[in-house]
DNA sequence: CGCCCTGAACTGGTCATACCAAAATATTGC
DNA sequence: GCAATATTTTGGTATGACCAGTTCAGGGCG
C-alpha cells in the first residue's frame, strides 16, 4: 500500500462513512485513523488533504474531521462508488438526465466534427463489443468507452474531460445496469445504429437515436429500481 | 499561511508552471519547494497530493515530479486560473460551447421545475445587479450567480454541482468578459427577459432567450479575441 | 574517441517524534 | 446546578532519519 493510491482513499472513505454515518458527523481523529490503518499520521494527513479538496470532509482546526458527503463535488462520486457507498435512486435519475443533456448534443456535434480517428476508434470499440457479446460477457466497460468516444469526437476537449470524470463515477451504475444480459444485446444494437448515423454525418438522426437510446435507459432504470427496491444492497431507497 | 489553503496551492502551481513550462517537464523536487516556500516537506507533500489527485502533476517514485497540464481535469481549471496561467482562445470557445450545452437545457428545465425559492433568489440577484449597475460597478460575480441559480432550479443536484465547479473556474474569463462596461447593461437586460420567461414557466421562450444570450457571448468573445490578440497578457494565442 | 560500468548524489515514500495553541471535555469550587 | 478552571484531545507544523530506486557524472577500458 504505497503512495496515496485510490484504493487506500476508497478504504479510508469507507471507514469514515462507516463511523460517521450522517452529514456533519465527526470522523475518527487523524491519530486514530493512522493507528487503525497502521500507517503514519503523515500518510493519513495526505489522504485527508485530498478528501478535503474534494469537499468530502471538512477539517476544523483543533476540533476534528467532519463528514461532508452532501456538499461533495462530482469528483468525489467515483470515490464513494469505490468505497461501496450505496447509490440512491435520486442520484441515478439525476445522472441519467445529465447524460441526456450531454450526450444528445454530443451525438449531434460528433456527427458534424468526428475525424477519421474517432470513427476508427468507435469501430474498434464496436468490434470488441460484438466479440464480448458473442462470448456472452457483459460489456459495461465498452459501453462507457463508446459513449466517451462520441464526446471526444466533438473535438471539445473540455467537454471530454468533463464527461471523463463523470463516467469514472458511473461504473457502479453501469455494472448494475448491464447486470441483465438482455440489456447488452439491445444496447449494442443501438450503438451500431448511432455509429452508422455518425459515419453518415447525419446529425439529426444521431441526435434522435441517442435520445431514444438514453431514453430507454431512463425507463429501464425506473423498472429496475421498482423491482429491486430494497432487494439490491447497492441501491438504497430514500431521497 | 496555515493549512493547505487554495492560495498556497495556486502559488505552488504558479511556481511549478514557471519552472517546468512544458508538458512532461520536471518540476522542482519536494525539498527544493519546501525551502523555496519556507514550509516543511510535509506541507509540500500534502499540497502535491492534491495536485496529483487533480492530475496536474505526476509523481514518479524516486525520480521526480512532472508537470502534467494537458491531462489535468476540470477541477484543475480554477487552480490554473488562480495561478495566473494564461487562458487560451481554444479553452474559451470550448467553455462557451459547454455553457450553451448546459444552460439552454437548464433554462428549459428551470422554467418547468423552479420553486418559489428559486424565483426569489433569482429576483434577489437581479435586484443586486440593478443596484451594482446603477453604481457603475461590474457585475461579473452576479452574472455567475444568476446562471448558477438557474441550474439549481432544475432541481438536479448533480447538475448543479457540475456547473458549480465549472463556474469556479470561469471567474477569470468573466472578469475579462465584463471588462467592457457596455456588456454589463446588455447582459442584465437579457437576464431580466430570461427571468420573466422562467416566471411565466415558458420553457420554449426561456430556452430561446438563453440561446441568444449565450450566442451573443460567443460572438462577443470572437470580437474580443480578435482585437486583443497578444495585447492582453491574460490571453495567449496558440492552440 | 566512444562506450560501458560504477558509485555517489538525488529523489520520492514512509515513519517517528515533538511542540503549539485552540477546542472540547472533565473537574473543581461555589 | 452552574460557572470557573484544569486537563485532554485535536489539527497544524516542523525536524530528522532511513530506504530503495533513479540519475548522472566520472573513470576505466577497448
Amino acid at each position: 500500500m504505497n503512495k496515496i493510491d485510490t484504493d487506500f482513499l476508497a478504504t479510508l472513505v469507507a471507514h469514515i462513512v462507516a463511523v460517521a454515518r450522517a452529514h456533519g458527523d465527526k470522523a475518527p481523529s487523524e491519530r486514530e485513523l493512522a493507528e487503525h490503518f497502521a500507517v503514519s499520521r503523515g500518510q493519513v494527513r495526505e489522504s485527508l488533504s485530498i478528501l478535503e479538496s474534494m469537499q468530502i470532509i471538512e477539517r476544523r482546526a483543533k476540533s476534528g474531521i467532519y463528514l461532508n458527503p452532501e456538499t461533495a463535488g462530482l469528483d468525489s462520486m467515483a470515490l464513494f462508488a469505490r468505497a461501496g457507498v450505496p447509490l440512491m435512486p435520486r442520484q441515478i435519475f439525476e445522472a441519467v438526465e445529465l447524460r441526456k443533456i450531454h450526450e444528445i448534443k454530443a451525438a449531434e456535434l460528433a456527427a458534424m466534427r468526428a475525424t477519421g480517428d474517432n470513427h476508427a476508434r468507435l469501430r474498434d470499440i464496436l468490434d470488441q463489443s460484438a466479440a464480448q457479446l458473442a462470448k456472452g460477457e457483459g460489456l459495461h466497460k465498452l459501453d462507457g468507452a463508446f459513449h466517451l468516444e462520441i464526446v471526444r469526437a466533438t473535438q471539445n476537449e473540455m467537454f471530454y474531460k468533463l464527461c471523463q470524470s463523470f463516467y469514472a463515477a458511473a461504473e457502479q451504475r453501469h455494472a448494475i445496469y448491464f447486470g441483465k444480459p438482455e440489456r447488452n444485446a439491445k444496447s449494442h444494437a443501438e450503438h451500431l445504429q448511432i455509429f452508422d448515423a455518425l459515419i453518415a454525418r447525419d446529425a439529426i438522426l444521431a441526435q434522435a437515436l441517442m435520445n431514444s437510446h438514453l431514453g430507454g435507459a431512463q425507463s429501464y432504470w425506473t423498472e429496475l429500481l421498482e423491482e429491486q427496491k430494497a432487494a439490491n444492497p447497492l441501491i438504497r431507497s430514500g431521497a
